[in-house]
RNA sequence: CGGGCUGUAGCGCAGUAGGUUAGCGCACUAGUCUGGGGGACUAGGGGUCGCCAGUUCAAGUCUGGCCAGCCCGACCA
């Protein structure tokens, strides 16, 4: 491609919207452009180097015979009844109607559509197990699209369903493994280094799913790992045992004035008591408008999450003051489950032998000290585990320090079971002529998060660097001045390399050099031929590698030759 | 939705004790000199100062409302 006949509006400034190295150099090498808040535009080079991220996948799809569709995205609002995520999935989820009135939805994920398509496919055992995927887009009304094409309202996802006959687990986790060994070769060749997380599988149903994440401090994702077993786990669904502490028994429980004392730290400062004798009481409310009273020590903190699948609930949120106040007739910052009736209890396994405690009188200004929770609090209908993890907890495999980093989730594997099947009807004979329902597994890539986490790991000062498996082109080809003998030796150049196949940039407009060196390490092509009057007087060119800025001096008559080897060999280091 | 911040030329910014032609850098147009890491000079073009209302002789500047965007939290590929 020549520069003047394709579209790279690279920009010098530091675009103010962005805060990120990955959104800055997206913006500044051309590749993006925003429409509104989480809805970009792909400008030429980025939607080269989303095509080859989507090529990869494909290839790696293809490999473990998936089977590629397109569905739509403009989906009729009864298959979303059906599935009853209509009612469940909130305001994330974009509802329209058409001018009859009818309801659709902009599709935020595909179970619905594939399950209704395989549907009328799936009549025999002899059609299972089967795996189709598309790579398409995705709709939802994020809370807050954040970091460009990060965290937007459409983005383009790889998606894949697998459908395996009832109760065969095996053939599930036989595809689930295919699928997780497929996306490590996938980013491995998008040259990333991911981990494969346990995770919560979240609203998607189903029991067992895990994450890939690439490490990065702008990740919005927590990673709980032990260096020294290897555990590795979505900070949802991390579990640690809690640090023991030994209690002495006391007295009676009694009611104490603690005027103004509401949160913990004031409260273990007024009374002089080490944070494991508080217990701290949460309320939150469900998604179904029902109020729970969560219990923790005062050294932990609550894991929403966990308390959330717990509850089975869609969705729990902290209820408000008011709500404490005037629904339940608590005062908030005093709160116990002491003499409190009709409201559901439940404590994390820490609460369970605290002697000698504090908890919330019940009463403005008031705590009660002298807590047994075994003897005092009889309403805690269950302790489980709804602890989040901090840095430092211990391994719960091997006991060692566990520690906690952020991560980039770029793909989620899930077991789902037969939650679709079911409630789409899908049936099929089993060999003794039996219906049954298949079991489902899914799987997702994030493709423009892909592209932004890649450039996110691989960049300087002034630019990015793309691995030559994803890079929108292998050569930039920059003659210092286009015309005379370096235009007629660019050209030759130029079309030789294109006839043997690899990807060229040839930077053919009438600039300063300095401007086409900065936007060719800015674009961050991997290798870069410099073209000069200088050197063909003594009949070389430059090769230039943007990774190591190592610059080496090759003959003409040598360089075609040259750069389809060193594109070769780069390509090689990315094989799997 | 809660908390913080910002809207002035394509981009990045200045200008606000209210005052007459709204400025700078980059980019853009024409020309000259240049030409191996965002060059110099000369001459230009481009703005309903986010929108609406109000106060005032006078509003980019003050007041109110609205809209949009960014950052921190709940959501997720």
């Amino acid at each position: 491609m020549r520069y003047s006949k394709t579209f790279i509006p690279t920009s010098k400034e530091v675009p103010r919207e962005a805060t990120i190295k990955s959104h800055i150099l997206m913006l500044r090498a051309g590749m993006i452009k925003k429409l509104s808040s989480g809805v970009y535009s792909l400008l030429p080079i980025g939607l080269k180097v989303v095509r080859k991220v989507e090529d990869i996948i494909r290839e790696e799809m293809d490999s473990i015979n998936s089977i590629e569709f397109s569905l739509p995205v403009l989906i009729p609002a009864e298959l979303w009844k059906t599935s009853g995520r209509w009612y469940a999935m909130g305001p994330e989820l974009f509802r329209l109607k058409d001018r009859n009135k009818q309801d659709f939805v902009l599709s935020p994920t595909h179970e619905e559509v594939f399950t209704d398509l395989m549907k009328d496919h799936i009549k025999s055992y002899r059609d299972l197990p089967i795996t189709v995927y598309q790579i398409g887009l995705k709709f939802r009304d994020e809370i807050r699209p954040r970091f460009g094409v990060m965290r937007g309202k459409m983005f383009i996802m790889k998606d894949a369903y697998s459908f395996h006959q009832e109760d065969d687990w095996a053939s599930l986790q036989k595809t689930y493994d295919d699928m997780s060994k497929a996306y490590k070769r996938i980013f491995y060749r998008c040259g990333l280094e991911t981990i494969p997380v346990e995770a919560d599988s979240g609203a998607m149903g189903g029991n067992k799913s895990e994450e890939f994440m690439v490490p990065s401090h702008v990740g919005e994702e927590q990673i709980v790992k032990c260096d020294s077993c290897g555990y590795v786990a979505n900070i949802e669904k991390a579990y640690s045992p809690y640090r023991e502490f030994k209690y002495e028994s006391c007295g009676e429980k009694e009611l104490v004035p603690t005027p103004d004392v509401k949160t913990i730290e004031d409260l273990s400062a007024f009374l002089k008591k080490p944070y494991e004798y508080l217990i701290k009481t949460m309320v939150y409310k469900t998604d179904g408008g029902e109020f729970v009273l969560a219990l923790i020590r005062g050294d932990l903190n609550i894991n929403e999450t966990k308390l959330k699948n717990y509850l089975s609930a869609a969705e729990i949120m902290p209820a408000e003051e008011s709500e404490i106040k005037e629904k339940l007739g608590l005062p908030p910052g005093f709160m116990s489950p002491i003499g409190v009736e009709g409201v559901k209890v439940v404590a994390d396994e820490s609460v369970r032998d605290i002697k000698c405690g504090v908890c919330g009188g019940n009463k403005k200004d008031y705590h009660y000290i002298n807590v047994d929770v075994e003897r005092d609090i009889k309403n805690i209908e269950d302790f489980i585990d709804i602890r989040m993890v901090s840095e430092g907890d211990l391994c719960p495999k091997c006991g060692s320090k566990l520690r906690i980093f952020h991560g980039i989730e770029l793909g989620h594997i899930f077991q789902l079971g037969d939650k679709y099947t079911r409630a789409f009807s899908v049936t099929y004979l089993d060999e003794s002529g039996k219906e049954r329902f298949p079991i489902m597994g899914c799987y997702g890539i994030g493709v423009e998060r892909t592209v932004a986490a890649i450039i996110e790991q691989n960049n300087d000062d002034d630019g990015i660097i793309w691995p030559i498996t994803v890079a929108p082109y292998h050569i930039y080809l920059l003659p210092i001045k286009y015309s005379g003998k370096t235009r007629e030796v660019s050209d030759r150049i130029y079309n030789e390399l294109l006839s043997s196949g690899i990807d060229v940039l040839l930077d053919d407009r009438d600039l300063r050099p300095g401007v086409k060196f900065k936007d060719a390490d800015l674009i961050g092509i991997p290798f870069r031929v410099t073209i000069g009057d200088k050197g063909l007087e003594d009949g070389i060119v430059e090769f230039y590698e943007r990774k190591t800025r190592s610059k080496s001096k090759i003959k003409v008559d040598e360089i075609v030759t040259y750069v389809k080897k060193r594109v070769e060999d780069e390509f090689k280091k990315y094989e799997v």
